[in-house]
RNA sequence: GGUUGUGUAGCUCAAUUGGAUAGAGCAUCUGACUACGAAUCAGAAGGUUUAAGGUUCGACUCCUUACACGACCA
């Protein structure tokens, strides 16, 4: 279709020169899909060029569309109105871009001439609590933009940033050692990532009653909270990882060892996989040497206590901490060395990172010290910030436990899939497997399109009643569509109707029809705009879009009862578009699409 | 306090980047399954796009100010 425009737009540029003897830019000639309300599939405004040419928008619509009409065959009519010229395209033409479409395999590369080797990093989970309903958020705005940008024919590597250090993780492996008794995920039953995530809320609640004492004996609370017991003794095992003291490192890697098992069974429940994990336990040294060598070349300064911090205000950001005066690492120290590994690993030139909006001023330091160093990388580096998860009830705070956990939503959804499914499905000759199989797909499909069909900048609220819902704007809608189709085409293939039908003997397409294949056509601009802006939503649309567009012409055109059989091949070739495009758009997504439900 | 993001129908979200009478879904109401899958389709109702100015042929979109909510930096 975009050829089609191609060339609409270059006939629109020979019509104002040979009507009105004037040359217009072809950029100038923005086309724009013609609202539902008027005859016609494109739409030129005319307003932009009555200074220029010195008519009304009227006249200037007028001329255009006779000329057209007379020498481009492509236009088969025109109306307008007021400064909208509206364009009807031959039903030819429409056949023609079907074409097209029918001989683009599956899987083709969209081309956009944007980046070709591109990291993407998502998920990047702490290993001291399981994953929750935030991090779903991201992992499947990782994965579905990874997918995006592979689809552009990129190099993508998926990349997971594993913050397995610090104050927090010593946090869980202190409650450990002190209430643990040896406990394993095996002998407590519970997954290796909850189980970390238990001791982690054990230590904030001994805590807390320890500040809480503390403060009953007149203790101020600023000081109560940096002086409990429990609060020392994890910064003394943070002191004693950093020494690499054996005992605490043994601890250390036997619990990061459980959480691992823990997240692997979640990635792979949700669909979700890496081919590069980082730690960062593994790179804070690189970032120490990064501090160093930005202290040699002077962008960086020592403080008299010995910390090291860079003067940002010349960029519009503040002074920033990258050492600390005791010369322990903060946050931003790793990053730097992060970065530089994954340059020499992969040489990108888009490194994509998928972090929640909170870190939009952490993200903008990471550049702007990476561009002082005088990293050539730092220019590549794009933050997919996207907003935080709501709940009906406000903001998750895992201190009120009201945080939503992702293991346990994933079985809500999928429980909920299989009690429809077991109402309305149509599911004779699965067996208890593929049964299973299916549960999982429509499951997962409402949860991840609920998630994923929101503008990722925008701040969402997550409503679980909705993310269930398997009318209207759902995962659960598009794949019921794709199942239909699939329906379709079984039935085709028992009364065997080609696919492949030789369709140059039609002339004119019902409107539903000639709309189906005008929605097919954007697939290549879909998947360019979803790429440039990072956007799976606009992915999420448009899969929706097709899934409508289907139905609307399943109902208007009979297929197997229409007694033409070359206008009834069509139909059946037009479905198996359709569900192509249902089934590539959502694979997008990295949502599957059953062949029955 | 500083920086920054968001504000659209009762609710959740769109709006091709400055274009026509601002569109979908949910919820509400009405209609459609005896030849293809009703998890569907057709229709009704629902709006001062937070407010006030400004820019122009034309503003949800751009500019200014205010308000509300959020995030970050201290």
């Amino acid at each position: 279709m975009q050829q089609l425009q191609q060339t609409l737009k270059a006939a629109l540029g020979a019509a104002i020169k040979n009507v009105f003897d004037v040359e217009v830019a072809s950029p100038q000639l923005a086309l724009q899909p013609t609202r539902k309300e008027f005859a016609g599939q494109f739409t030129l405004v005319t307003f932009p060029f009555t200074k220029a040419i010195g008519k009304g928008p009227e006249q200037i619509g007028q001329g255009i569309g006779d000329w057209l009409v007379a020498n481009e065959p492509l236009v088969s009519g025109y109306n307008v109105v007021k400064g909208f010229l509206n364009l009807e395209i031959a039903d030819a033409a429409w056949l023609d871009v079907f074409e097209q479409l029918r001989q683009t395999p599956a899987g083709a590369p969209v081309e956009t001439g944007g980046p070709q080797n591109v990291v993407v990093e998502y998920s990047s989970p702490n290993t001291n609590k399981p994953l929750h309903l935030g991090h779903l958020r991201n992992n499947f705005l990782g994965y579905s933009v990874a997918e995006i940008l592979q689809a552009t024919g990129a190099t993508v590597t998926k990349a997971n940033l594993v913050n397995d250090r610090g104050i927090h993780i010593c946090k869980s492996m202190l409650a450990y050692q002190q209430y643990g008794n040896g406990e394993t995920p095996q002998s407590a039953g519970i997954k290796g990532d909850h189980l970390a995530g238990k001791y982690y809320v054990l230590f904030e609640k001994h805590y807390r009653e320890q500040v809480k004492q503390l403060e009953a004996e007149g203790v101020a609370a600023e000081v109560a909270k940096r002086q409990a017991p429990m609060m020392l003794e994890a910064q003394d095992m943070l002191r004693a990882w950093e020494a690499g003291d054996e005992e605490v490192v043994a601890l250390w890697k036997q619990m990061n060892g459980w959480v691992y098992e823990g997240f692997d069974a979640t990635y792979q429940n949700i669909g979700v996989d890496f081919d590069k994990y980082y730690y960062e336990s593994g790179t804070y040294l690189l970032g120490k040497e990064r501090v160093e060598e930005g202290l040699q070349k002077g962008v960086f300064f020592k403080k008299d206590d010995g910390s090291v911090w860079v003067d940002l205000k010349e960029e519009g950001l503040d002074e920033k901490l990258l050492l600390r005066a005791d010369g322990t690492s903060v946050y931003i120290t790793q990053d730097l060395g992060t970065a530089e590994l994954k340059f020499q690993d992969f040489h990108y030139d888009l490194s994509v990172y998928v972090i929640a909006d909170e870190q939009n001023y952490h993200m903008q330091v990471l550049k702007a010290v990476l561009k002082k160093l005088g990293k050539p990388y730092a220019d590549a580096i794009y933050h997919l910030s996207y907003g935080m998860v709501d709940l009906p009830s406000g903001k998750m705070k895992s201190r009120e436990g009201t945080v939503v956990d992702a293991d346990e939503l994933v079985r809500e959804v999928v429980e909920a899939a299989k009690e429809a499914t077991l109402k309305k499905g149509k599911t004779e000759g699965l067996n208890e497997e593929e049964l299973a199989q299916l549960y999982h797909t429509l499951g997962l499909g409402a949860l991840k399109y609920y998630l994923l069909k929101v503008d990722p900048k925008k701040r969402m609220l997550f409503n679980p009643e909705e993310s269930v819902q398997l009318e209207g704007d759902t995962g659960p809608f598009i794949q019921y569509s794709h199942a239909r189709i699939a329906a379709i085409l079984r039935k085709a293939g028992e009364m065997s109707i080609p696919t492949n039908a030789n369709t140059s003997s039609i002339t004119t397409l019902p409107a539903s029809a000639r709309e189906m294949v005008q929605e097919l056509g954007r697939y290549q601009s879909v998947v360019q705009e979803a790429a440039r802006t990072f956007s799976p939503a606009v992915v999420g649309q448009f899969a929706y879009d097709i899934a409508r567009a289907y139905n609307r012409f399943y109902t208007e055109v009979k297929i197997f009862t229409e007694p033409n059989e070359t206008y009834r091949a069509f139909y059946v070739a037009l479905s198996a578009e359709a569900g192509k495009a249902i089934k590539a758009s959502m694979g997008l997504l990295g949502i599957q699409v059953p062949e029955r439900m």
